[in-house]
DNA sequence: TCTGGGGTCCTAGGACCC
DNA sequence: TCTGGGGTCCTAGGACCC
């Protein structure tokens, strides 16, 4: 049975699925004006994490600073993302998505593949994958784009061709014809850097990696990555279609200040946050992390990261956060201004046996009692569920209610 | 008045053990 | 005393994805 298997990408999602919410609320369409979704529209710091057709025609582009975008278009209509609204879009998009083929893979919150090998059997996959699209615009207000081919990476190279609202196929003996003049960059893995470097000894298309011998790719990019860009290239990919979802294999948060901040306690706040907001996500999935990793940005972007590990496994936010301040007084001097800090776990098992230990620190207990309180205050819909795509929200602004006393300050020092 | 947030995987060097 | 390899773990950094 020939392999034949489908991605579904909904073209600008965030920006999409905001205009239906507004055109049901009797509001104008903003698909049909330049308009852009971002994080907080006020923060000079924000970037844009979808754009509409108008305002890509003016040259705004995802990921880019509001800032910018607003130079290029001072009437941009700049909306406000809504995370609770997304995942029922998303959740609408990939149930019809699943009528057509169970053998479904979720790879973020807008975009899925189907292994339609069985479905299609006597059938012309474009009218399948049409009928797909127009279900899914017809019923749920939006437009997505199909790719049909053999295998997940030229079905998702042949969603990315014209859009929107557009069925386009990528079989082997198109590969040559549809890919191979395309820029390097418009390959799978290729990104800014490997750009950079593969233009500068002239490869310039897909069509030169697949010719390159690999050899040469080698030295450019090392062995792994040069075997998977010369397969790519010439559209081999035998990946599945991966139906179980992933378990996670870290967790991290971090905070982009408004101003870069020099004042320690500034920091420590900041740093408090995220340590809250981690811990508190690993206890709701049931994990405890090994391994603590801290990291922080200057103006310039450089990042510096230390990582350590802790004496058991633990998800307790007070072991967590001294482990953080800790590595953060070594790679911090308190004066540098700092742009960014983070923290994440890794290292991850579901252990759940507490070692008590005689050993164990008598105040473990009410660092304990001070996470269940935290836990029951944010029982709320998280955001930050499987591998979804992500956007910046509210949680700059989390707060820990009327606890006053920081874990891993001595409770008894009040 | 330029650049968010959350992930995954890879690499390379050093420590340590056999 | 000097030398070798393999294996594993840890660490810091970097590239890519959405």
């Amino acid at each position: 049975m020939r392999r034949i298997i489908f991605h579904i990408d909904v073209n600008s999602a965030f920006l999409s699925w905001t205009a239906v919410k507004m055109v049901r609320e009797g509001k104008e369409d903003i698909r049909l004006i330049p308009s852009v979704v971002s994080g907080d529209p006020s923060d000079r710091r924000s970037i844009i994490t979808a754009a509409s057709l108008p305002a890509k025609k003016l040259g705004i582009k995802t990921a880019e600073p509001v800032s910018m975008a607003l130079r290029k278009c001072p009437s941009l209509l700049i909306v406000r993302g809504d995370w609770e609204w997304y995942k029922e879009c998303s959740e609408g998009f990939i149930g019809i998505c699943r009528s057509y083929s169970p053998v479904l893979q979720q790879f973020s919150i807008d975009e899925c593949f189907i292994d339609m090998s069985f479905r299609c059997s006597g059938k012309d996959p474009v009218e399948v994958a049409a009928s797909l699209k127009d279900e899914i615009k017809t019923k749920l207000g939006f437009t997505v784009n199909v790719g049909v081919g053999p295998n997940k990476l030229l079905a998702k190279m042949a969603s990315d061709f014209e859009k929107p609202d557009k069925v386009h196929t990528l079989w082997y003996e198109e590969v040559e014809e549809k890919m191979w003049p395309l820029g390097v960059r418009d390959l799978l893995w290729v990104g800014r850097k490997t750009e950079e470097r593969l233009l500068a000894y002239g490869i310039e298309t897909i069509g030169d990696i697949a010719r390159l011998d690999t050899g040469q790719l080698t030295r450019l990019v090392g062995q792994k990555f040069a075997q998977q860009l010369h397969e790519n290239a010439n559209g081999r990919d035998d990946s599945p279609v991966e139906t179980e979802i992933a378990e996670a294999k870290s967790y991290s948060a971090e905070r982009t200040f408004s101003k870069d901040l020099t004042d320690p306690k500034d920091i420590d706040r900041a740093l408090f946050n995220v340590a809250c907001i981690v811990a508190h996500r690993i206890r709701r999935d049931d994990f405890r992390a090994s391994t603590v990793s801290m990291f922080i940005k200057h103006k310039d972007f450089t990042v510096i990261q230390k990582q350590c590990q802790t004496s058991r496994p633990t998800n307790v936010t007070a072991v967590i956060l001294n482990e953080a301040r800790r590595m953060l007084g070594e790679i911090w001097d308190g004066k540098t201004p700092l742009r960014q800090v983070g923290l994440g776990v890794t290292k991850l098992t579901h252990e759940s046996a507490i070692q008590m230990s005689l050993f164990e620190d008598p105040a473990m207990e009410y660092y304990r009692e001070w996470d269940r309180q935290y836990d029951e205050k944010h029982t709320g819909p998280d955001r930050y569920r499987s591998n979804a795509k992500k956007i910046q929200g509210e949680d700059g602004k989390t707060t820990v209610g009327d606890i006053s006393v920081c874990p891993g300050q001595n409770p008894d020092g009040q």
